[in-house]
DNA sequence: GTCTATAACGAGATAGAC
DNA sequence: GTCTATCTCGTTATAGAC
């Protein structure tokens, strides 16, 4: 039903959404504007109106699709995942792609902007979630049997690891070599994981013991 | 020299201030603008470029000097900190206090403002390193003589812990239980210092050993 | 130091030609 | 579906009265 051969119009629409992508990766999302979006698009300004209704729609549209296209990227990366280390290592992968990608600068960007709009608020908690889910599949998955799972809980932890990975990620286009120190450092940190992991059975117990009264 | 009672001018000036602080932080950094920021300071418009030249200037300087106030709030009991959950402790009340006050979602907004606004950057900057050094300087202290020194750079935690703050704060505008969750789950997961701080000397040294030989 | 007025421009949004 | 033209409003910034 319906006519084919739209294509002309869903490659202006892909070129608005693009183009707003642009303009708040390389300017920030004070500078979106139905004329800087259609600028950097090569198209008509009222364009962003006839195909999104308004600038905010666009802004919304563009994140949660930029977003699920750098997840589904990794959906299978993440999947195969099966150790904490791995987890880690695929998180400096996404951390060096997604630097040189600007998606999760887009997503930290609208994050700022939902302030201020609901609609933007609702589309970056759905981006986000993108992220989280997988975080949080992962690091169940990876938990298991480990002396740390009594205390990680998977859910908060992935929230917690993706929201930070925003906020560095917005340093990072303020201070490159800050955050760099803070990955480095929380990467030092994560050997941490590792060491406990491997412990051999008499220390494990003598941590697990610790760690049971410590709780209590 | 010149004219003493200045005091009318300096209230004009402290108000747009005031002004900026609020709507930055109940609108979020597009919702700035000349007037505004005025509307809200119950000012004219054209105080703005008097007093500070341009609404730019005037965010960057109500971001520092805001900062510099909340921050000195804090800066004697971040010296009274002698152990990890001391700064946790400090961590949680900060938290709790800066999501009432709002400074630190100041700080998150002007970042991301900062993309696209040198000066901008340069304030955030300066504002985000004096929370930064507060940390660094307590950790340094916190982390003397614990087994984790050897695996915690306390400059690069302290951007780290400061950066992901940041994160955490913007997403709590969006989503308050997403973020209580994850703040639950560090605290949980902070459980794990105490532990590995209070392990027996056996113990301890098992972890070290391992430390030890995961590190070359 | 503060106001009004205004210039000059960019913004969101719509109407209508093509 | 895309364009031009236009409306209306908000914005930065300045000039000048008070």
């Amino acid at each position: 039903m319906g006519t084919s051969r739209n294509s002309s119009s869903q490659d202006t629409k892909q070129r608005l959404v693009d183009g707003v992508l642009e303009v708040v990766r390389q300017q920030g999302i004070t500078a979106v504007s139905a004329r800087s979006v259609a600028s950097a698009a090569g198209a008509n300004q009222a364009l962003v109106f006839y195909h999104f209704g308004s600038v905010e729609e666009l802004v919304a549209q563009a994140c949660i699709s930029a977003t699920e296209a750098r997840v589904a990227l990794y959906r299978d990366r993440f999947a195969a995942v099966a150790t904490v280390g791995e987890l880690l290592a695929l998180g400096r992968e996404i951390r060096a792609a997604e630097r040189a990608e600007g998606n999760l600068a887009l997503l930290a960007q609208t994050l700022a902007g939902a302030q201020g709009s609901e609609r933007l608020a609702e589309a970056t908690r759905e981006g986000l979630n993108k992220w989280i889910t997988e975080v949080r599949t992962a690091l169940e998955r990876v938990l298991t049997g480990s002396p740390l799972a009594e205390l990680a809980d998977p859910d908060g932890l992935a929230h917690a690891v993706s929201t930070g990975f925003l906020g560095l990620t917005l340093f990072d286009t303020v201070d490159p070599d800050g955050a760099e120190q803070a990955v480095a450092a929380l990467e030092r940190l994560a050997v941490l994981v590792d060491v406990l992991d491997g412990l051999g059975p008499v220390a494990t117990r003598a941590v697990r013991a610790k760690l049971r009264k410590t709780l209590s």
